[in-house]
DNA sequence: AGTTTTTTCTCGACAGTCGAGAAAATAGAT
DNA sequence: ATCTATTTTCTCGACTGTCGAGAAAAAACT
């Protein structure tokens, strides 16, 4: 069954309409609003009016010399009206930002993270503690964080509270809600990393609009994906498939998720030393390879080394053929690299070629548009800012009847 | 941008409410659809009525004795208000059905098909001429034919006018909704055959609920794949992939899209065949496999014969590791085996199993639930009727102020 | 015949959108 | 300095649609 339909919906979509006109276009006029969400003059006003008193809006002063007849008034979102807290969880440190509901950054601090044996166990802790003290630079009643965003690589739950397997933690899961629910009265979400540079992706290739998806694999230590679908109505659909333990090849070398023969036991970082090295494939995999060894290695395949050189093309073949068997799925769709494997692209590329030959859909309509995108943090942190600073238009939205609205007017 | 909502949606919504609820279980009361859909007795009324004078609904008899109070009147689709032809075109036939707009069955017959050189050129007309005979046997006003669902193997494109593959007609490429327009004012839609067998059982599968998606492949000469994602609220998401020519190993057997190492170039009749018969694996495909030779060979494996078992055990091999793939961008989800193939299955069924444990997921959540249910051609019809008819709903539900309206109320 | 019970139908109130036009605010013209 | 043209914002009455409550209908039971 449907969800039934009466004007409290009509309203709900309106002002979601207008709210995310106002998030992906930036402060605007009451025409401006008008004329791209379809709604009447009218309507617009009321809608305003009510997120005005709500404290959700507020205007801008005009630009003054635009030309002829009444200035405009831009409205734009209240600052104040809640912030919301990121987090970026990667191999080497954890990011903080603190964010207004505008999107502006406040405030933002790294955290290092040890690689010693009590650091998966001490995690959760200092977790907590970070973003208490980020809170607490800035001097902000915890109230007022409306949402707590986070990512990582891995394996997350469907309702995106706990982190099930990860690359850094291993098998130790974390229910990052229940973790944070005492302190904090914000809506906590956990993401794939490579979900949300799909996303960030997704968002910003909307214009093209020539195709309805797009990939992008996210190449270092371990592997990641993950494809935005574009809907109708500026809509984005990301997913974060679980690409880098896909069986590449059965019997293939040791995985560290105890796997034979997945993606990333090739083409990680990991794989790709343990090849040059000619390691036996089924020893256990590094836990964590250092950038400079990766580009020794890359230094000497490109100087002629067959060894490193053929572990490189072996990790190509692995993502093309991975990817071809994506587009079995996906159909051919464009394709974005991104992360700190990239600067060995030029090493990958061949052995990428050969694997995506192998695809119907590559043969039948021609090789895929491939990009390089390498900074992927940013990415990453684009993608949390859209997909919650969304999440909460659509939250005062839906919660629009209690505050109080009923006795007032 | 979202879509604007106005009270006009906000009908649409209601009345398509009220039909698929109506489509889904059967005729219903008042009371009862007021209930289902959540909308008060006297927007149920207004709703009612107006469908009523438009002759989409009209009222079945009472049911009488059925205790004490003013019997209910059964609301029900008018068989009259449109009609639905379904064609579903598989390797030997075409299977022509006509059905009323209540789902009811009305005529079908069976077309041959031949497998002689010219059969593809003469394929297209033969098939317009099908379709007229069929309205013309139950003397049937063309223009009150409102949908023309057809089925087949192979590549659809996005609009699902054209097919653009098929193992039966190769690359030929045959414009459905072009060849039709001329003769008929009806919506004509061609689906991947698979998919709408995942649509059949997505819908019956939803009571349960458990899992939120599930998968079926089909079997045969060529290999099908169907997802079916199951929304909230009733809705069923259908997919197709290509997965009978997703990469199964790379430079294996020769596979009839002219590419190498394809999973049907392994799993499908004559990729058995091929092992079974020790051919080389770049031999061209046999274009069709009967199936008594089929059953020769799947004796003389359960008899014992070296060769012909490993033909299956391989193909099922090939099936598992794709279906390990699956569900490392899917998750792991039930599978449904359906399709000619499936009397085999106690053959494939080993080598099924030793390809899915590559898998992550099932390492980590257990081997995914199988069932095998064998009458494809039915859940392909069921298909056919879900689309379809929710289709025509939906069309009415959209195109309701044109009829009269604004003139007569 | 009267009462009870269940269902269907109808009426007034309410929420929301829309079109049109009034009011506001500015730049340029006189 | 005042007036006019122009553009934007705001307001009012009409319309559409949903909802709750209660009236009307239609049967079974007493």
């Amino acid at each position: 069954m449907l969800i039934k339909s009466g004007s409290e919906q009509m309203r709900q979509q309106n002002i979601l309409l207008v709210l995310s006109g106002l998030r992906r276009h930036g402060p605007q006029s009451h025409t401006d609003l008008g004329t791209r969400t379809g709604l009447s003059s009218a309507t617009v006003s009321a809608i305003t009016v009510e997120l005005e008193k709500a404290g959700i809006l507020e205007r801008s002063e005009q630009q003054p010399g635009a030309g002829r007849g009444r200035p405009r008034v831009l409205f734009s979102q209240a600052r104040n009206c809640g912030y919301l807290i990121t987090a970026q969880i990667s191999s080497d440190a954890v990011q903080y930002s603190l964010v207004d509901y505008a999107g502006r950054l406040i405030d933002r601090f790294d955290e290092a993270r040890r690689h010693d044996a009590q650091s998966t166990s001490r995690f959760a802790p200092q977790f907590r503690e970070a973003l208490a003290r980020l809170a607490e630079r800035s001097r902000l009643a915890r109230d007022t964080v409306m949402a707590i965003s986070i990512s990582s690589k891995g394996t997350v739950d469907a309702d995106g509270h706990r982190l099930l397997w990860s690359p850094l933690l291993g098998e130790q899961e974390i229910d990052f809600a229940a973790l944070l629910a005492p302190d904090w009265r914000a809506v906590v979400t956990l993401s794939n990393e490579t979900l949300l540079v799909a996303q960030a992706l997704g968002i910003a290739a909307k214009p093209s609009a020539e195709d309805h998806a797009l990939a992008v694999v996210s190449l270092g230590h371990s592997i990641g994906l993950g494809i935005a679908r574009l809907r109708r109505h500026d809509e984005v659909e990301a997913s974060a498939p679980n690409f880098g333990h896909m069986l590449h090849a059965p019997g293939g070398g040791l995985c560290r998720c105890g796997g034979h023969g997945c993606i990333e036991a090739t083409a990680g970082f990991y794989g790709i030393l343990r090849t040059a090295f000619q390691v036996p494939a089924d020893t256990i995999p590094a836990k964590f390879v250092p950038l400079p060894e990766m580009d020794k290695i890359a230094q000497t395949a490109r100087g002629g080394n067959r060894m490193a050189g053929y572990a490189f093309r072996q990790a190509g073949l692995a993502l093309g053929n991975g990817l071809s068997r994506l587009m079995s799925f996906h159909g051919r769709l464009p394709i974005v690299f991104t992360g700190p494997g990239t600067r060995y692209f030029d090493l990958l590329a061949p052995g990428i070629d050969e694997g995506l030959s192998a695809s119907h859909e590559v043969r039948l309509k021609g090789r895929p548009e491939i990009t390089v995108h390498p900074d992927e943090q940013r990415l990453v942190f684009e993608g949390h800012l859209d997909r919650a600073l969304t999440g909460m238009d659509q939250a005062i939205a839906e919660a629009r009847l209690s505050p109080s609205e009923k006795r007032s007017a």
